[in-house]
DNA sequence: AGTGAGATTTAGAATAATTCCAATAAACTA
DNA sequence: TAGTTTATTGGAATTATTCTAAATCTCACT
């Protein structure tokens, strides 16, 4: 059972392409490493994590790959509450789950029909082409 | 009728009080402004229709001012990309729509009962004491 | 009314995140 | 391989916000 809900490493260069860009080692290390551990990195999360791997790789470079691949659709730019955006791989639609005791972010799956629902309350005359659900409070565990 | 879903000017120094606060001719300003012209300022415009009443008013107090304000719950501050804090005396739940195409943000009045529905979609587990719903796209006007 | 304690305002310095810039390097094309 | 375009890089610049420390104000108490 393959995983629809993030494009694979192969598919990134394939969807750069789509978009006229070139697959690079950079953006590729960038995804990545979101990929590997999906807790919301900042970009300075992601510089430190990609450094690791790529010594010689800058932070201006991560924020250009970061931006790219927010560009190409494959990544998500997060942002709810002023602080550094953070960044998240999940291609599924989802909301966001801040624990405010831990700071951390969740993923949480909507049910098929939800944000149909959700834009259902608009009035006449707003058109949508997105919903953004965030969620603060504490979990468990 | 009265207007229940924002505090009026009058209640503001009231809900200073209780929160242990002073009312000073700098917040209670800073709360008309906000109630005068409802598009969501940031404090940059915040500051400068308030610096038309009090020229001598400063930044930092404007900033203070919608700090204290946030925290009295009589002003929502709303973040929903990178760039500056929005500041919305709305205090009726409600959803905001970005419209892409010239800036603006827009009250979506709630119908009874969706919070709950879009909460009910939160797994055993996650406890949430706010919801936020933005929405992006283009408005008719 | 006068005094002191604490709260608030203020200007400017400091900080954090991000973007810009101009030079180098890498990738694709012919 | 040479030429053209695209991407990366380090550092400077920018933006929004917070911090700091001094001045001012407010309130409670006499
Ligand atoms: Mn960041
Ligand atoms: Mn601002
Ligand atoms: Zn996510
Ligand atoms: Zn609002």
């Amino acid at each position: 059972m393959s995983d629809t809900s993030t494009a694979t490493p192969e598919s990134l260069s394939q969807t750069l392409a789509e978009s006229g860009l070139r697959s690079t080692p950079q953006r590729e290390l960038v995804f990545n490493v979101l990929l590997k551990k999906r807790d919301h990195p900042t970009a300075d999360e992601v510089f430190a994590r990609v450094k690791a791997e790529m010594p010689t790789i800058s932070l201006a470079t991560v924020y250009n790959c970061l931006e790219t691949l927010v560009q190409c659709r494959v990544v998500r730019a997060v942002n709810f509450e002023r602080g550094p955006t953070r960044y998240c791989p999940n291609q599924k639609p989802h909301a966001h789950f801040h624990d405010e005791s831990t700071g951390s972010t969740h993923d949480i799956d909507l049910p098929p029909g939800l944000l149909d629902q959700v834009k259902s309350i608009l009035p006449d005359g707003y058109d949508s082409n997105s919903v953004e659900i965030i969620f603060r409070g504490k979990a468990k565990d």
